[in-house]
DNA sequence: TCTGGGGTCCTAGGACCC
DNA sequence: TCTGGGGTCCTAGGACCC
């Protein structure tokens, strides 16, 4: 076989910068008294009883605790830890400062997630003076931590998936970077599940075939990974596990959609529960909505029924609304139709809004002749006032009138 | 041990237009 | 008479990630 010499350019130079148990680090330096001083801490469990474990410190990692383990079970491994909610706006400030200081470090920087980010160091070989790729990884972290207070590990390579994957041996708080020329030998360590890509669905089918690690996977030659995976799943397949990763470091795209769910604490089946839940949950994503200065033309909405299956509908405007009447209004007959197709007892619902468009700021005019407008003038000033009085009065200040319970 | 909430990307079928 | 093919948009569902 021929070396691709795009999907194996050695001259790549690329890191990852993965913040440590970041909501753990985030809920302590918030709290540093209280929350700050408890080795044994878990963050998450926010649907009462019926939560899961978003992050937990590495002393309660000792225990078997790990995220996505639902809280109950977490607790009965650790009974004696502290179990804090996530402390989301505080997540989201620290992760722009640390993106603010990275950006300063490199020329290209990617944000995979709230934690994770991508850096493509290609040109800055004169710039840095010889240094090494782990040199340069050293300073980057030592240069957040003193910038942001928060401890990031970082892992290198001449991919992204290599750079990945080194960081998974950098934590916590360490450097770990492949060489070039290295990458054939460096993913020999690895069982399939742990390769980026490689969710639950893929790992059944792989251990079907007999397929559990990635020395399993690399003698099996192309053809029959493409018979039973496709052209492009088999050949996906056979190069990552050798650590051939053409993706590119990209600035962080434009966001494609914003949503708000809950799941009950018990599942319900009262349609006036449900439709007022609906009406929360279009509240608070409309104001995402309006705080990113967006506007919608999709609105979705989603259900999960008490056995688990997740379901969902959704309606596309011709013209896009960001006032939660507008949406209120599409959302409602859309969980109507969901409940048509299959009512019983529901265990999550969610509201989403995609198709997004920059709001531009000049009032609209009457563009559409006659046509029925989704959202009139009005109810965009009315909304946008409501999130004025949430800024300054708090977030609970303003509720329409149908979700303020009897009595409160 | 019953399984959160925020996202992204992909696929496949049908409508509709040329 | 039988039967075109491609492109785009929309919807539903699923896999995957942190």
């Amino acid at each position: 076989m021929t070396e691709d010499p795009v999907a194996r350019d050695r001259s790549r130079r690329i890191l990852h910068v993965d913040c440590d148990a970041f909501f753990v680090q985030v809920a302590r330096l918030e709290d540093p008294e209280g929350v700050g001083r408890e080795p044994l801490l878990l963050v998450g469990g926010s649907a009462e009883g019926r939560g899961v474990v978003t992050s937990a410190s590495y002393e309660a990692r000792r225990y078997g605790v790990h995220s996505a383990m639902p809280m109950a079970t977490a607790l009965r491994l650790c009974p004696d830890a502290t179990v804090v909610p996530v402390p989301r706006k505080a997540c989201a400030r620290r992760s722009r400062a640390v993106h603010g200081v990275l950006e300063r470090l490199a020329p290209v920087v990617q944000a995979a997630s709230i934690d994770e980010f991508y850096l493509d160091l290609a040109g800055t070989e004169r710039l840095l003076d010889g240094e090494s790729l782990e040199g340069t990884a050293r300073r980057i972290r030592e240069r957040v931590l003193e910038a942001t207070e928060i401890s990031v590990s970082v892992g290198g390579g001449t991919a992204k998936l290599v750079a990945k994957l080194a960081t998974g041996l950098a934590k916590p708080g360490g450097v770990h970077v492949v060489p070039p020329g290295r990458e054939g030998a460096f993913m020999r360590r690895w069982h399939l599940g742990e390769i980026p890509g490689v969710g639950p669905a893929l790992l059944e089918t792989l251990k079907a075939k007999g397929l559990e690690t990635v020395e399993d996977v690399l003698p099996v030659e192309e053809r029959w990974l493409v018979e039973w995976f496709g052209e492009a799943g088999g050949r996906w397949l056979r190069d990552r596990v050798r650590g051939i990763d053409p993706a590119p470091v990209e600035s962080s795209e434009p966001r494609k959609s914003v949503s708000s769910e809950r799941t009950f604490p018990r599942d319900v089946r009262d349609p006036e529960i449900l439709e007022r839940e609906l009406l929360r949950q279009t509240v608070s994503a409309t104001a995402a909505l309006r705080k990113k200065r967006l506007r919608a033309r999709t609105v979705t909405v989603k259900l999960r029924d008490a056995d688990f299956t997740t379901r969902q509908s959704s309606h596309t405007l011709a013209e896009p609304v960001e006032s939660e009447t507008a949406v209120f209004a599409v959302a409602r007959t859309l969980l109507d139709e969901l409940r048509r197709r299959r009512a019983g007892a529901v265990r999550l619902i969610g509201v989403g809004l995609s198709s997004l468009q920059e709001r531009e700021d000049a009032v609209q005019l009457g563009l559409f002749g006659g046509e029925a407008r989704a959202e009139s003038d009005r109810e965009r000033t009315i909304a946008r006032v409501v999130d004025d009085l949430r800024e300054r009065f708090g977030e609970e200040a303003v509720l329409p009138a149908r979700i303020v319970e009897p009595g409160e």
